[in-house]
DNA sequence: GTCTATATCCAGATAGAC
DNA sequence: GTCTATCTGGATATAGAC
């Protein structure tokens, strides 16, 4: 490839994520379609004809980054169960992770929004459907087996483990959206408080 | 008032309360943008042209439902608290209600959805916000209130109150969300899980 | 009070010049 | 690759007949 070749993919991938990381923005705070392409355009700098040029609609762009947080979500969670650890460290880990990344607005707290808001919506594309049917429910279930793993250890209580998954990031993801919506002046809980309904004492 | 203008007032009403049930559903599942005034049409069997008898716009009727839904939880936030209880039987009482509310999928479960999903949109009517920013925070007092007076009575953990309130309506929010998109195969956990969090034993 | 028909507007997507 | 100008469709809201 030649110099200009490369340097032209530098500037397209660039692009590319530029209006992936405002879409993201937009589609957490508005919705998908509350989200004007106008907007995405404005907030980027990019004109909306080039908008075209990078995605076939607005609905891809929505699409793409479904695709992106749900694998994102599940790798770390996966990453996470193979780590030669205690079930009891997992779970702190976990939590100490989720609440971290929420409390500084990184975009992870996005991430998990715009699942939400495609999980609940029913005007979103098939095929965001269709990842969100298929993977989404992933990450419950390492979780589970991580719960068992503690319930075998002694450490987890003995309720259903995926149940309790399921308990756990629920209530994660609440707390994300209280954030959310109370913003700075809210702080994360202390994971304590969230561990005494999955761990003995 | 004649006969015929009771019964006429009467039938005003109901349409009135069925436009608002169905577009109530409608904007949980697609939100205010991704509603259609035609759907609400279609839905009630009410022509497009007379809902505009009943609502100026669509953003009337979400800011309707806003006002109606926040007072009714706070409502029964209130009184919840004024009840001759000890504390512990408020929390418990409390999450009962909720866990119950929208285990059985009521409109309950909608009201919680609308306000959580006004509070965090950027592009709802100004009304409904403003509504949202002086309104919504009562039942998180009315719910601190109740934790302090178990904190007296030593029923309660030694957390700030208010955190302790933040964290319950976040985690019951997490569940309603979590139950509204798993549905019917998912169970709303015991109460008694929630409450370790909350309650010493 | 209720419907049908219509005006108006605006957003998504495309075409074509540079 | 990038922009501006434009087409097209669909949604809100209104007008006017019954």
């Amino acid at each position: 490839m030649s110099r200009n070749k490369v340097l032209n993919e530098k500037i397209k991938d660039e692009r590319r994520e530029q209006i992936l990381t405002t879409a993201l923005r937009l589609f957490t705070k508005q919705g998908l379609a509350g989200t004007r392409i106008t907007e995405i355009s404005a907030k980027t700098g990019i004109s909306q004809g080039l908008i075209y040029h990078y995605f076939r609609s607005k609905e891809e762009i929505f699409t793409t980054l479904i695709r992106e947080a749900i694998e994102k979500i599940n790798t770390a969670a996966l990453e996470l169960e193979k780590q030669p650890l205690t079930a009891k460290e997992k779970i702190q880990l976990a939590l100490d992770g989720l609440l971290k990344g929420f409390d500084k607005k990184s975009e992870t707290s996005d991430f998990y929004f715009i699942i939400t808001h495609a999980a609940i919506s029913e005007n979103i594309p098939a095929e965001a459907k269709e990842i969100i049917a298929t993977q989404n429910e992933i990450k419950y279930h390492v979780m589970a087996r991580i719960f068992s793993q503690g319930q075998k250890e002694g450490s987890v209580k003995n309720h259903n483990a995926y149940e309790m998954a399921a308990l756990l990031f629920s209530t994660i993801n609440g707390l994300a959206l209280h954030k959310a919506i109370y913003g700075k002046g809210y702080k994360m809980p202390n994971k304590n408080i969230l561990l005494s309904m999955f761990l003995n004492d």
